[in-house]
DNA sequence: CTTGATTCCGAAAGCGCTTTCGGAATAGCG
DNA sequence: CGCTATTCCGAAAGCGCTTTCGGAATCAAG
């Protein structure tokens, strides 16, 4: 499986197997008469070194991992793969590995954290959707390995991240409903202990707020991030006194989720209360209605974040790299005026 | 980052680094008063072998990569992190890595086949979604790396795979329709160098066959594995002379791409034309109507194949490991009996 | 108490590559 | 033509770990 060494190349040309190496590795000390017939003896064998004794060598693992959010869910997880595709493909520039690690629990991701920083294998890491008070990224920096995360903590201002503003998108997304009529927005968020949880509420609130509308509490649930859960926080919300004519929604997960729940009680979403999620996942133009949603870029979010990645790694200040960029609503069917249809 | 290393333990007990070694990799020359103090400091200090060096020390690269499916399509993306979950889950028990790495067109697949297994980064590959022919199934083979594919190929017999017998769970759709009393069912295929598609396809005709009915040609289209594309092909049988009543397509993304066509030409899905789709995806159960599809079994196909491997990198034989499941149907709204409405 | 078998550990040779260092051969210069 | 700069390459020392080999110490058996 493994044949063509360097060794093997150097008797072959006969000369020392560190020349072969400096040839190849671009080394000035090398005649271009002789590197020449390096490469040449090297492509023609398809010589590729050895990674394993290559970083060894070296000490630089040519690796980053990229930590699988814990509590996945089947519907939220178009990112992961469009995630990896880009960061991949970033890496593959360099020739670098991606790994992909898994943990079920905090406490597993934080021994992996400590494993993958001790054992040298990878030079950089990249987690997503933080807490707000993250210990992952607390141990990233104790280790000083380079790091990325892809979201943001409470406390981001001494590292590299790349975000999405949701707290301006959801400003935005309530403005939209008041433009439409709407006066009692109930919000479907997430466990407040995400960051990004907690920054959409507060968008919600000061939306709310800057409309001159009050935040009324009733109509606040938060819900894990799956649709059954959105559903049943949105049902609890339509069932009470003074219900919602539309709802706000932490994940396009929930929001369909809320769609199911306006149906369910009899009401047409979109037409009698509308919904408005977040992520722009694309299986949103199939929902029923079509889900409009506040859509974040992240066809390119890999790349952007590899690259972003590999800069630190090579020296560069975490603090120069950090990314906010902005979601667009995306309206699609399951927003409208305000109708007085609701009691 | 790096510290405490074989050499310091060491000197800290006073014994030979080779002796360490062996006493952490449990050797059994050694005593086990000696292994306990090993242990101990080893744990004290939280030391990790770096990998990269016992990679090259012994050989095995422990690690496996998995290729990623080059033509990813967001709607369909949700298979990669779950099978990736279960991979790295299945992995982690031996303490491997889980390499994701992705390449866009099957030339580049190829390379990177060449490259993986030539660089001995990795101790096994699996690959997705192959063709009829996957002459990355040859090259594999030819480099005697050890793999599983995750899906099959024409020519099946003298590897490993893990599949779902998607002929069959054709054959079923059909059956069903039939049942519901529909003569002319469409099919929404996706194109037959995917060996999977060809199954599929294969299965409904069959399906038809068994169940006395003719194979029209004129009933079946071959789709890009989108849902716009799914669309478009239901469309042009719908407009067609002699419409179908109902559809049976290769991937649920397709299928709710088939369930927008019928809206268009002002038909209601479910109960004017009938539509079952294949995978089982989650958002499934939120289009308008939900679809009715035929599930695959996808929660532990990881595990399953990463333990498969794993069994086969120890020296298993890779034809002891086929494995085929079944789909099974999953009713929910998007199908329905006959009705004489198209015409 | 001798001898042969065990038990347990140290020493050393790699794994395949990188990188520093020094020196032979060549070139440049007055 | 002698002398100092260059140019170019060989030799060797690792990177941190594994694994073989042999031998000292201990044990059991005669």
């Amino acid at each position: 499986m493994q044949k063509v060494s360097l060794k093997f190349l150097a008797n072959e040309l006969g000369l020392a197997e560190g020349t072969v190496s400096r040839a190849l590795n671009g080394y000035s000390d090398i005649s271009e008469a002789t590197r020449a017939r390096v490469i040449a003896l090297a492509e023609q064998h398809n010589y590729k070194a050895n990674q394993t004794a290559r970083r060894l060598a070296t000490g630089v693992a040519e690796a980053v991992a990229y930590l699988m959010p814990a509590n996945t869910n089947a519907l939220s997880e178009p990112f992961v793969s469009l995630l990896l595709e880009g960061l991949s493909q970033s890496l593959a520039r360099r020739n670098w590995d991606l790994l992909v690690v898994h943990a079920s629990t905090i406490e597993e991701e934080e021994q992996t954290i400590a494993k993958l920083s001790s054992s040298g294998k990878v030079s950089g890491v990249v987690i997503s959707r933080p807490y707000k008070q993250d210990s992952r990224i607390e141990l990233l920096q104790k280790f000083k390995v380079p790091f990325i995360v892809h979201g943001r903590s409470v406390n981001h201002g001494d590292y590299a991240w790349y975000d999405v503003d949701s707290k301006t998108a959801f400003m935005d997304s309530v403005d939209h409903l008041v433009l439409l009529g709407h006066r009692r927005i109930g919000f479907v968020g997430a466990p407040t202990y995400y960051h990004f949880a907690q920054m959409r509420l507060d968008g919600y609130r000061e939306g709310l707020i800057s409309n001159g509308l009050n935040v009324d509490e009733a109509l606040i649930e938060i819900a894990e991030l799956s649709d059954d859960a959105g559903e049943r926080a949105a049902v609890t919300m339509l069932r009470a006194q003074n219900p919602p004519t539309a709802f706000v929604c932490a994940t396009d997960t929930q929001a369909i989720g809320a769609l199911a729940a306006i149906r369910s009680q009899g009401l047409t979403p979109g037409l009698d209360v509308s919904v408005i999620g977040y992520d722009g996942l694309a299986f949103g133009k199939h929902t029923n209605p079509p889900l409009t949603t506040m859509a974040q870029p992240l066809t390119h979010s890999g790349r952007q974040i590899g690259d972003m990645l590999l800069a630190i790694i090579d020296g560069g200040n975490p603090v120069d790299y950090q990314e906010l960029r902005s979601a667009k609503l995306v309206r699609r069917m399951s927003d409208g005026p305000y109708r007085d249809k609701v009691k």
